[in-house]
DNA sequence: TTATATGCAAATGATTTGCGTAGTC
DNA sequence: GACTACGCAAATCATTTGCATATAA
């Protein structure tokens, strides 16, 4: 995925952007953002969940995180941002990441053939988890 | 994609249901629920938002649409539902279907080396309409 | 006839925003 | 000191749901 489309504007580190990074760079479960506000609360308890809330925006509009908007109601975080791909569950909602080579020549290819210029793509796959299957 | 887990219990015909599907399946551009909502209240005036939602869920339940449920806030809906991808404009939100043939292969691969049970898989491309670029 | 679907309005759930204060640079 | 970010609460937006009535089978 190119990075040119992202914000460049320099942003202060406070403790409660800090702690927010750290939290969801511990885990590998994608959490929403009220899973985050929850994890983030026990180090931070007077946190409010506004700031977990523009802190996410913030730091995956600067590709430091990723937002995924796939499936389900709720949006979720990832902190790894390496191009890879995820699987959600169908049953339960929960996303894995995928052990599948991402794809490099599709995005060239869709954009000679479709008229737009791509940037990237996301893929997701479908299915049921160990425990649901 | 897999059907098995659609929902097979029939269901009524009612008019309501009838003109929303027509009026999805004749456009190409993936609206969102309120834009069908526009589009039907032309035809059916007095027809509610909560019958466009309850009957593009059920739709797709079926598996006679289909639920786009990638980026932006609003659900998307597609009367065309053999396997294709998509492109979504960064700029706009506008999406497309885009010129690319579907991967055959790669789901019985994320079977296999996942431990899920895959159905399907979704592919959205990132990038910048002609429009917008 | 009898269960399913509709219209309407209120409820819900996730996310965003306004505002006054606090903290970073 | 200036400007960004925070906490709090209220607002917004998409979607869902309860209920009384209408309609399909």
């Amino acid at each position: 995925m190119l990075q040119s489309h992202l914000k460049k504007e320099p942003f202060r580190k406070t403790k409660q952007r800090t702690v927010i990074l750290e939290e969801l760079q511990k885990v590998d479960t994608h959490p929403s953002a009220d899973e985050i506000y929850m994890m983030v609360r026990k180090r931070m308890p007077r946190i409010s969940l506004g700031t977990v809330y523009r802190n996410l925006e913030l730091l995956s509009e600067k590709g430091i995180i990723l937002k995924l908007t796939f499936g389900g109601n709720q949006k979720r975080f990832d902190g790894y941002t390496e191009q890879h791909y995820h699987i959600r569950c169908m049953q339960c909602g929960k996303i894995a990441d995928a052990p599948i080579d991402p794809i490099t020549t599709i995005d060239e290819k869709a954009d000679k053939l479709s008229g737009y210029k791509i940037f990237g793509h996301n893929l997701e796959f479908i299915g049921l988890c160990p425990d649901c299957a």
